[in-house]
RNA sequence: GGGUCGAUUGCAGAGCGGUCAAAUGCUCGAGACUGUAAAUCUCGCGGUUUUAUACCUUCGUAGGUUCGAAUCCUACUCGGCCCA
């Protein structure tokens, strides 16, 4: 039997610390951090998306360090490598299956060099594509369908829907018949002849995965989640953030609102839609309604099967990786 | 101290004699979602059960009027504003 690539994926809510483990785990294990964030990937977007550029650097005293790649005084520094940060400008449109694309690749090169792939990020639909290797359609974006799809109402899109394959569009839930951009993608994809086929997966993943999920009791996490907005607020300019990428990156209210939470509400107070108070008040929501969502997702994936493990601390999931790496060796 | 307005289910806020467990928004909870996923969408939100044009407990507190009150009256408590 082949033996299989092996790749550590770290999930988990916003504000949990899925980088610091990830980079822990990647220094301990002779690793490399792919991120899996729909967001982290655009360039200039670093407070607002929580990159935390600095969590990739650890330093040690000189005395004891172990592998040296920078000397720094007394201290060396050793960076820990990361994938899928900055890969496109603010503007470029972005999706599932060009992460997908960029992910295997690096995990693939990762591997090469005899490394460990540790993929960590919020975006469980990302994560989830990767590991049980979703069976995608074809056919992409159409612009031009979407536009003019876009105007009509959701009865007539679920109408359209129904004519071009009527099993298919009288099996969608309520939240599904009423949500325009999935039946937009559906028409998109069905128009081209071909049949949907929601949980479709490939078997014969050439991945073995290990998951593992960081928790917190909602009450932590919620404090958690305030403390670093505030901080990302005050001290970190967060909003010049938002107003550089608005006047010399160019990008639009209407983009910026699409990006939601952070770059959604900054953008609305910084054209006066709300007070300061109320903006920090109602992003600090918005970002726990996420970190809710994101749970949701996980259990949707534990639900059809998944095995996360969960941790609290880092030595379980160090323990976790060394059994993984261990097997069939 | 006098006057006046108000007190509604987590919050804001409708309701002003029956069709009120009480509009609406938010919070909150649960969930959907295989090419926008930090997006987009759905459901629930006093309690019980035989899940219903059902019953019980609710609209500051205590009484009263009425066949019937969140809605009217009286007193009290608390709060806002105005006059002293």
């Amino acid at each position: 039997m082949k033996k299989k690539k092996k790749v550590v994926v770290i999930v988990g809510t916003t504000a949990s610390g899925k980088t610091a483990l990830a980079v822990d785990l990647a220094y301990k294990f002779g690793g490399e951090v792919i991120s899996a964030d729909s967001r982290q990937v655009y360039k200039y977007m670093d407070i607002g998306t929580g990159k935390d550029l600095q969590e990739y650097i650890l330093e040690f005293p000189i005395s004891n360090f172990q592998f040296p790649i920078l000397k720094f005084k007394n201290k060396i520094k050793i960076k820990i490598p990361h994938h899928l940060l900055d890969v496109v400008s603010p503007n470029t449109s972005f999706d599932l299956v060009k992460w997908l694309k960029k992910a295997k690749i690096s995990i693939n090169d990762i591997l090469d060099r005899g490394r460990l792939p540790i993929v960590a990020g919020g975006t469980g639909l990302y994560a989830q594509a990767l590991v049980d290797n979703y069976n995608l359609s074809k056919y992409g974006e159409d612009k031009k369908l979407r536009e003019k799809l876009e105007k009509k109402e959701k009865t007539e899109l679920f109408k359209i829907l129904l004519k071009l394959d009527e099993k298919f569009a009288k099996k969608l839930n309520n939240s599904e018949k009423n949500n325009k951009r999935r039946l937009i993608r559906y028409i998109e994809i069905c128009r081209q002849g071909e049949k949907i086929k929601n949980k479709n997966l490939n078997k014969n993943n050439e991945y073995e995965f290990l998951l593992i999920g960081i928790t917190w009791p909602r009450e932590i996490l919620r404090k958690k989640i305030y403390k670093r907005l505030i901080e990302r607020l005050e001290k970190e300019d967060m909003i010049g953030e938002v107003i550089r990428l608005h006047k010399d990156k160019k990008v639009s209210w209407k983009r910026l609102e699409s990006f939601g939470l952070e770059y959604r509400f900054i953008s609305q107070y910084l054209r006066k839609k709300l007070s300061y108070d109320e903006m920090v008040e109602k992003l600090n929501i918005a970002i726990g309604q996420f970190a809710k969502k994101q749970i949701t997702w996980l259990r949707r994936w534990e639900k059809q099967g998944a095995k996360i493990y969960w941790v609290k601390k880092r030595q379980e999931a160090e323990k976790l990786c060394k059994n993984f790496l261990r097997i069939d060796n």
